[in-house]
RNA sequence: GGGGGGAUGGCGGAAUCGGCAGACGCGCAUGCCUUAGGAGCAUGUACCGCAAGGUGUGAGGGUUCGAGUCCCUCUUCCCCCA
């Protein structure tokens, strides 16, 4: 080998924090770094931070990270802070993927669950996170479903959980009831048959009671957001309910905010659905009724209500009439679907003249339109005398007795002058309807009911629960649930007199799981209530909460409800289950797409955080942008986090050897100026979760270090304050790396068991401050003064400047501008 | 239709209370180092202009000594509700 060249340079290792994660993992595994301790010694203030669990899908997608990474970043933070920080994990184990997955693959829900918790949890542990999995819950198990069961029958105690009939799509062919997303274009997903509405009887719980108590948000620090959406979801409107007769004598119920518009109620429309249909409709009528009542059957709510201006109104006249309590007209009776059984009373009296859906309505159908407010500003009428539409408030007119009130009180004094007479009553509805948390389901909390023949419904037991669902499940393709065929699990006897009866063979709403599953972690094996009593009233409520703004209404809805009835049944102290909501954005691909496996941008975490590290991962993710917005993935970026870590990495390996000396001079207190600065600012940021400008300062800091490592500077003690600054800053972020450099700054385990670095504003304080110069509001010079310089000293210097000279020549000041420690501002004229 | 949130370089984004627009990062350019570069280091990088200087935060108007920030009108994108 004589040609054999000079052994090549060895190649330069990029630094990766792959080659020591798992060891500092293992490390704070042994020492038991993250136990979860509710009585630590000596006390210290606790701090409850929950993050949204995921439902065990199989992989950690990008957007998990994007969830979990930040809010653990701020937990350690907590931590370092001297709090005692709980912040656990758990599954939702429950819910349709896993039926579909079984029916698909012959997979058991359950073994597909829990290999899919298996894996995620591996790939949470290789996040970094400071979870404590033996506080873990999974919903999918007895010990935690059996407590589902036992809140149903206390609910039903109280009379916060009671069965009626509700609709539901129903698949003819499938012999099931499908959930909303499983009805594609009015057909069943799985079968393409056509599907229907039906009426099935359900469980519910009787959330409306809370209607009230839910619209109050006193002490809790949650986006004005979220607020807005429940409470658009509540709806709350004020009101009357009127009884109308029809020529029969049956009474028809409506409710409306307008009682003042009465007079111009010239028709009535049911929700096709309404029981009195059957008895106004005329013979010659019928069939088009029943048409009618066929085809809404087949629409959704959302296509009902829809009021696209290309979505024509349609209806049908029963032939029947009713009379106009206020006036006693004669009006006839119509049906439409853009009237909802399930929404006030099923009934609406429609004044076309005041209300846009009726005025279209009316319209189309050639019913009369008479005018009964005279709108506050304009005319009833236009320049051609045609009736001009508004729904203003305004003066009463063709109102009989009332005609002339005045705007402001027509509402009141209609509602007293129907009360005087016996035919409404003021009332407050609300949009908001009780939870229905029957789901005709296998994979789900068994209803713990047994009907018997001579004791219908009948509660299970407290001392029986929990109701197993039962494994031995034979999935059918259609869907249908195979609790319904299971006999073993069927025949059970009836709690009240052992006669032979039959389980509800429906299963709860998955809501329900995680309506109180952030109480189950602090004591996720008790066995003898849902939640240890005095955890609960240490620990409760949850300080901080994080999650997509996707459950802005229901489960934040379902979990408020949860936690009032709670406390109502004695079991909570409290009536809100987060003090502090943040919702972070969304992850978007690289193409600004959302991610989604037929797009193809999907990004896999797994693969990045073996080549580049979990660190990188979680950094990069928090530097994209402010956590609230989410945002595009960009894999080009990713190298940035990369350059960062390595050049930390130089500054402290390559400085950590170097004896200190106690220094004192201008290089030396420059660099515990921006040491302090950056404590500052940093801890500000990360306070707000502004993660990416943290970031960002710490690279400000870590580029400024770099320049000074050869420099005398870095052999003095101001030195080794900045670098073990610089581990600590990051130890949230990048829990591996900065357990890396503080060994490597020979410091002893744990950087996670370190207070967080404190900064002194005399240190951080700036001696000289950079001013700008305006003349007319432009920039012209940036002169530096003392910090402690006075206002006329700082407009001499100023003035005094040759540059802006040349702008003053000739002009005359007439206003001269100091903003403190920022610029000056001279304005000039001539 | 109603409610909410956006729009800043080639890109992601900074900018305290109305006070130097573009921090930080990507990308790009030039140079150094290198057998090599999808590595590292240095410098530069809003736009127009040789320069002096001018112009710039979706569009138009307003308030102000001064507006990305406040007010009005509009365009457009996203989310929620209907």
């Amino acid at each position: 080998m004589t040609t054999a060249a000079a052994p090549a340079k060895p190649k330069r290792e990029r630094f990766s924090p792959t080659a020591f994660e798992q060891k500092w993992r293992d490390a704070w595994d042994a020492a038991k770094l993250y136990k979860f301790d509710p009585h630590p010694d000596p006390p210290k203030p606790k701090w409850y931070a929950v993050t949204m669990y995921p439902y065990p899908s199989g992989d950690l997608h990008i957007g998990h990270w994007y969830a979990m990474a930040p809010p653990d970043a701020a937990a350690r933070y907590r931590r370092m802070r001297g709090y005692n920080v709980f912040f656990p994990m758990g599954f939702d184990a429950f819910g349709l993927p896993a039926e579909n997955a079984a029916i698909k693959r012959g997979a058991h829900p359950y073994t597909w669950t829990m290999a899919n918790i298996e894996n995620m949890r591996r790939q949470m542990r290789s996040m970094g996170t400071m979870f404590d999995w033996d506080q873990e819950v999974i919903t999918c198990q007895p010990e935690y479903y059996k407590w589902n069961q036992w809140f149903f029958l206390q609910f039903l105690k109280a009379g916060l959980a009671y069965r009626a009939e509700a609709s539901v799509w129903w698949c003819p062919s499938c012999q099931t009831v499908l959930a909303n997303e499983q009805v594609v274009d009015g057909r069943c997903e799985r079968c393409e048959t056509e599907v229907y509405r039906r009426e099935l009887e359900q469980w519910f719980f009787n959330i409306v009671r809370y209607a009230e108590e839910l619209l109050n948000y006193d002490g809790l620090d949650w986006p004005e957001r979220v607020k807005t959406m429940q409470r658009n979801w509540i709806g709350r409107s004020e009101g009357a309910r009127v009884t109308f007769k029809t020529e029969a004598g049956d009474a028809i119920e409506v409710f409306t905010t307008r009682p003042d518009t009465l007079w111009g109620a010239t028709f009535m429309v049911l929700a096709p659905e309404h029981p009195l249909v059957e008895k106004l409709t005329t013979p010659e009528q019928r069939s088009a009724v029943s048409d009618y009542q066929a085809h809404t059957r087949r629409q959704s709510e959302i296509e009902r209500l829809s009021t696209d201006i290309e979505k024509e109104k349609t209806g049908v006249f029963t032939g029947g009439y009713a009379i106009n309590p206020v006036n006693n007209e004669r009006i006839p009776v119509w049906i439409a679907d853009y009237v909802l059984m399930t929404y006030g009373t099923g009934a609406i009296m429609a004044v076309p003249a005041h209300d846009e859906r009726d005025w279209a309505f009316a319209h189309k159908f050639g019913l009369p339109i008479v005018p009964v407010i005279e709108p506050a500003s304009g005319d009833l009428y236009d320049p051609d005398g045609n009736l001009r539409f508004h729904h203003d408030y305004g003066t009463m007119i063709n109102s009989g007795e009332l005609t002339g009130t005045p705007g402001d009180v027509a509402v009141s004094k209609t509602i007293e002058w129907l009360q005087a007479r016996g035919i409404g009553t003021g009332e407050v509805t609300y949009r908001l309807r009780d939870w229905g948390v029957s789901r005709q389901r296998y994979w789900g909390t068994p209803i713990p009911i047994i009907y018997c023949d001579d004791h219908g419904a009948v509660p299970v037991p407290e001392e029986d629960l929990p109701v197993l669902l039962p494994l031995d499940a034979e999935f059918k393709p259609t869907g249908e649930s195979p609790l319904k065929y299971n006999e073993e699990f069927l025949n059970a006897p009836c709690p009240i007199c052992g006669k032979p009866g039959q389980r509800e063979s429906d299963t709860m709403d998955t809501f329900v799981d995680s309506s109180w599953y952030q109480y189950r972690y602090l004591s996720p094996h008790d066995d003898e209530l849902p939640v240890d009593p005095d955890l609960a009233s240490l620990w409760l409520p949850v300080d901080q909460y994080t999650g997509g703004i996707e459950h802005a209404t229901m489960h934040l809805m379902y979990t408020r409800f949860f936690t009032k009835a709670m406390r109502d049944i004695g079991l909570l102290s409290f009536g809100e289950p987060f003090t502090r909501l943040f919702n972070q954005g969304i992850i978007l691909g690289e193409d600004n797409e959302k991610m989604s496996k037929s797009r193809g941008n999907v990004i896999d975490p797994d693969d990045l955080v073996e080549r580049l590290g979990a660190d990188t991962v979680r950094l990069f993710l928090m530097f994209l942008g402010p956590w609230d917005q989410g945002g595009p993935w960009n894999s080009q970026g990713i190298a940035g986090i990369q350059r960062f870590l390595e050049r930390a990495n130089t500054v402290i390996s390559e400085t950590a050897g170097n004896a200190t000396a106690a220094v004192d001079d201008d290089a030396t207190r420059q660099l515990r100026r921006i040491t302090h600065q950056v404590i500052r600012d940093a801890t500000e940021d990360i306070d707000g979760f502004q993660f990416n400008t943290m970031i960002a300062e710490l690279m400000e800091f870590v580029n400024d270090l770099m320049r000074l490592k050869d420099t005398p500077v870095a052999h003095t003690a101001a030195w080794r304050e900045a670098t073990e600054t610089l581990a600590l800053l990051l130890a949230p972020l990048a829990p591996h790396t900065a357990e890396e450099f503080w060994h490597i700054l020979g410091k002893p385990f744990s950087v996670h068991q370190q207070a967080w670095p404190t900064w002194d504003p005399a240190i951080a304080a700036e001696e000289t401050l950079d001013i700008a110069v305006q003349v007319n509001g432009k920039v012209r010079d940036r002169i530096t003064v003392a910090a402690d310089a006075s206002e006329s000293d700082v407009l001499a210097i100023a003035k005094a400047s040759s540059k802006v000279a040349q702008w003053l020549d000739g002009k005359t000041i007439v206003r001269e501008m100091y903003v403190p420690g920022r610029l000056v501002n001279l304005a000039v004229k001539g």
